[in-house]
RNA sequence: GGGGCGGUAGCUCAGCCGGUCAGAGCAGCGGACUCAUAAUCCGCCGGUCGUGGGUUCAAGUCCCACCCGCCCUACCA
């Protein structure tokens, strides 16, 4: 096997509040899916994440609280840690970025760009609020629209005539966070200069195509088209500090929380290098001309992944148009491959905690199973364009394909097997049917490995329940329970069906890991098949703690078909999945609001 | 305002470079079977592929316009 370094880069859920499954539908369950997919063909996965908890609307929720902005991230930190856990999500390292360690790797590729000369200051004119002395971004102040004279503009945007505005052009503006009324004043920040990057940008980018989705890369292309410099700090004592003299200890501002947040794929490797008692570990992810980064996130997320991060790492490296040289941790690989979702709607409409058109994954997780979930989102996610996530739509998902397709499968040929033989029987004399469906299931695995290879999970688990839907058709064909009056044709024909059982959990696994390991135990499997991700509580230098997920994925689960031993004991079939009830649509449909 | 994505059977969705591309699953209808969480298997029904033009021997599949839904973005002045 190939053995290659492969770093799976998942997108930081935002710390302000807890997350909702079109969250997880668009960074969590592909990213894991890939990630335990590339394991099992033997592949070095370094899979990291953590929660962003820095920027405004942390600090104004923490404020809505009555909380710091600490307390609201420490709080939520926790929350999506156990709710990522709860999911099976297979990270090596989930930590965030209040870390000493994501404060000085920002820090120092902050420095690496300045002194590169890729980052320059500028002043420009701001909104502050009078009474907290806070800066308020535009869209946090609202007013009368100078041009359509619409009272509910935003300072960046006026919804009724669509307009761009400034929000010192809106006529009576106040703050829609305690309705005052903004002051302007000028104010500093530090500018990333992008069109310096515009042409080696475009060169990296072209070099992808054929190998990003398309609508990605695009995307990108497009976004070089009119690439201006972007300010990477803020008016926030929220934040990560500016390293510079001057500004170090500067109450007022701040990084930028993108500016930080995309540094955390790169501290976060440092902190599990660290962690795993090798601190120079992460180099073979970031340093390596043979490794491979793969970024996973929301359609919203493009512009940060494809363009600005790229963009930071090549300042950082010396390799844009001013050059330079590379940082004191060395030059820092580019992402391989940007893989965006798109999205995730709720019963038609967006997602909206604030109208309880929501469902949590914690509020999920408590009623149903975490492979469910896991299956209809790999089977019916925004992979490639918005879908529409309905209750009736997963129950029948559930029901018909969950429990009746594959779990009845595994029912009924281990019931059978244990009932008649209470062992995996002998195969003997394999008829051309035998055969047809063990070489079906075995071609199987090139087949959906490389669809998940190039990120198309709805693909591959169609391709993987091909193989279930066959071995049903199959047992229907030679109906085995007709044949008790010869043992030996009816053990080779559960001898084939178990053996198509134990190949399809292996395809499934990448997607259903717990129910996995179930049937890797029923089939007399010993130690860990697939590796489950845990919380664990870490100490923070100088005394705090913090809860990180990492886990053991040395496992057993291998991407190949593995003969099954016949002897083997086998007891009667535990249940893989919950048969739902058709009640619990209105239920779930009662909990929503209405809008 | 600019850019991007999507609009395919009742439902949720596949359809890469134009020519078995008109598909899958579910739902519905009709059969078979009983090992299995009344699960499974077979068959049938079902779409002028958002609208209107155009290119082509040939267009969901390319071009233009429009309608609808969604996403991103707006420095400086």
């Amino acid at each position: 096997m190939s053995q290659q370094h492969i770093l799976t880069a998942v997108a930081w859920p935002y710390a302000n509040g807890p997350r909702h499954i079109g969250h997880v539908s668009g960074f969590g369950v592909p990213s894991d899916i890939f990630s335990r997919y590339q394991r099992m063909a033997g592949n070095k996965v370094l899979m990291v994440s953590g929660t962003d908890e820095h920027g405004t609307p942390i600090q104004v929720q923490a404020d809505k609280e009555g909380l710091t902005a600490r307390e609201l991230a420490d709080r939520y930190n926790r929350v999506i840690a156990e709710d990522l856990t709860a999911l099976g999500l297979s990270y090596d390292l989930f930590t965030r970025t209040t870390t000493l360690n994501h404060y000085a790797v920002a820090q120092e590729i902050f420095l690496g760009l300045y002194k590169n000369g890729y980052i320059f200051p500028k002043t420009t004119m701001g909104a502050i609020s009078p009474s907290t002395a806070r800066t308020l971004p535009d869209r946090y102040i609202e007013g009368t629209c100078p041009i359509c004279g619409y009272d509910g503009a935003r300072g960046d945007q006026c919804d009724n005539c669509g307009n761009q505005l400034d929000p010192i052009d809106l006529i009576n503006p106040v703050s829609r966070i305690n309705g005052e009324t903004p002051i302007f004043v000028e104010t500093e920040h530090f500018m990333l200069d992008l069109p310096a990057f515009a042409e080696v940008l475009a060169t990296y980018l072209q070099g992808k195509q054929g190998d990003w989705r398309p609508n990605v890369l695009k995307f990108a292309l497009n976004l070089l088209g009119d690439i201006q410099p972007r300010a990477i700090s803020r008016d926030l004592d929220w934040g990560v500090p500016i390293p510079l003299d001057g500004w170090r200890d500067r109450g007022d501002k701040r990084l930028y929380v993108w500016f930080d947040a995309v540094i955390g794929y790169l501290s976060a490797s440092i902190e599990w290098a660290r962690r795993s008692g090798d601190p120079e570990a992460w180099r073979n992810w970031w340093q390596n001309p043979d490794a491979r980064g793969y970024y996973f996130m929301g359609k919203d997320n493009i512009v940060f992944h494809a363009e600005i991060w790229p963009a930071m790492l090549l300042g950082y490296n010396g390799q844009g148009a001013k050059n330079g040289t590379a940082g004191s941790l060395g030059r820092l690989d580019l992402p391989s491959e940007v893989v965006s979702s798109e999205f995730l709607t709720m019963e038609g409409r967006k997602f909206s905690s604030s109208r309880q058109v929501v469902i949590y994954v914690r509020d999920f997780l408590e009623r149903y199973d975490a492979d469910s979930l896991r299956y209809y989102i790999a089977v019916a996610g925004p992979e490639t364009q918005d879908t529409d996530f309905t209750w009736s739509e997963y129950l029948n998902r559930n029901n018909g394909e969950l429990v009746a397709a594959w779990g009845n499968l595994v029912n009924r040929s281990i019931s059978m097997a244990a009932k008649n033989f209470g062992r995996v029987p002998e195969a003997r004399d394999l008829t051309d049917a035998d055969r047809a469906l063990l070489d079906r299931s075995r071609a199987a695995f090139p087949a959906v490995g490389a669809e998940l290879g190039r990120s198309r999970f709805k693909n591959a688990v169609t391709e993987a329940f091909e193989v279930v839907r066959d071995a049903n058709r199959y047992l229907a064909e030679q109906e085995p329970w007709k044949i008790k009056d010869d043992p030996e044709r009816q053990g080779s024909i559960l001898h084939v069906a178990l053996q198509v059982v134990d190949d399809a959990k292996t395809l499934l696994t990448p997607f259903l890991p717990q129910s996995s390991n179930k049937v890797y135990t029923m089939l007399g499997g010993e130690g860990v098949w697939s590796g489950m991700p845990e919380i664990q509580e870490v100490d923070e230098e100088g005394g705090s703690s913090y809860p990180i997920i990492t886990g053991d994925y040395r496992d057993n689960a291998r991407w190949e078909h593995r003969p099954i031993k016949a002897g083997i004991p086998l007891a009667p079939p535990v249940r893989l999945f919950t048969k739902l009830d058709p009640k619990i649509v209105d239920e779930e449909l009662a909990r929503l609001g209405d809008a």
